[in-house]
DNA sequence: ATTATATTTCGATTATTCTGGAAATATGGA
DNA sequence: TCCATATTTCCAGAATAATCGAAATATAAT
């Protein structure tokens, strides 16, 4: 549910999904500042409701920090969506897509 | 975005979650308000939200009104969390996992 | 037609979240 | 040490969202 929250508003969501393209390497605060136009303090805000939710993490460099997706997590979350599926039983085709 | 921020909210996700585990037929407005403890009038303006988010479809059926998962969206969602991911390139293991 | 049931809309209040300036903290370089 | 840079924390105001009583709407039953 913090997971959710944390994607649901709208810098939060463009900070997820800058992370999720770039991959492992992560991305500078300050880069994700200037790449989306927003305050140091109003990132900052959003850094950590995304941290609390287990979205990302952060890693310090020097006086930098590098933030990157929690990729594991990312997937936990997905499969929350659809667990028990229709009770688990007779379930809805388009929800075979995705059976492991 | 929307769909996001309609799953955001405790009530909603719960709602959400009861209709994904009910699968295709459905469940009525007021078997939601009974089983979550919700008021009417609130029970409604979180229905509306997910409908508007595109997440639950209604039918109605007399005076009564039958929610349900909008599955395709559900998915929809899903893969728009994990899109581009790590830029199509070098991607971290766990993002396989689902490639189709 | 009248009454009962199911649900939504309206409206006002309360609660929560977002924002960003300014100050604080931490590190690096001269 | 002193100054610059990177980021966070603090705080207060602004914006947004949630709640629910009451009224409205729609359908069904008698």
């Amino acid at each position: 549910m913090d997971a959710l929250a944390g994607l649901a508003q709208a810098n939060r969501l463009e900070i997820f999904r800058l992370l999720v393209q770039r991959g492992p390497g992560g991305v500078r605060a300050g880069e994700i500042a200037s790449t989306l136009g927003l305050a140091p303090a109003t990132l900052s805000f959003h850094l950590s409701a995304l941290r609390h939710a287990g979205l990302i993490e952060c890693e310090a460099a020097g006086r930098e920090r590098i933030y990157r997706v929690a990729f594991e997590h990312m997937h936990a979350l997905v499969d929350y969506l659809t667990e028990n599926c229709c009770g688990g039983a007779d379930c809805h085709p388009a929800n075979q897509r995705r059976s492991a």
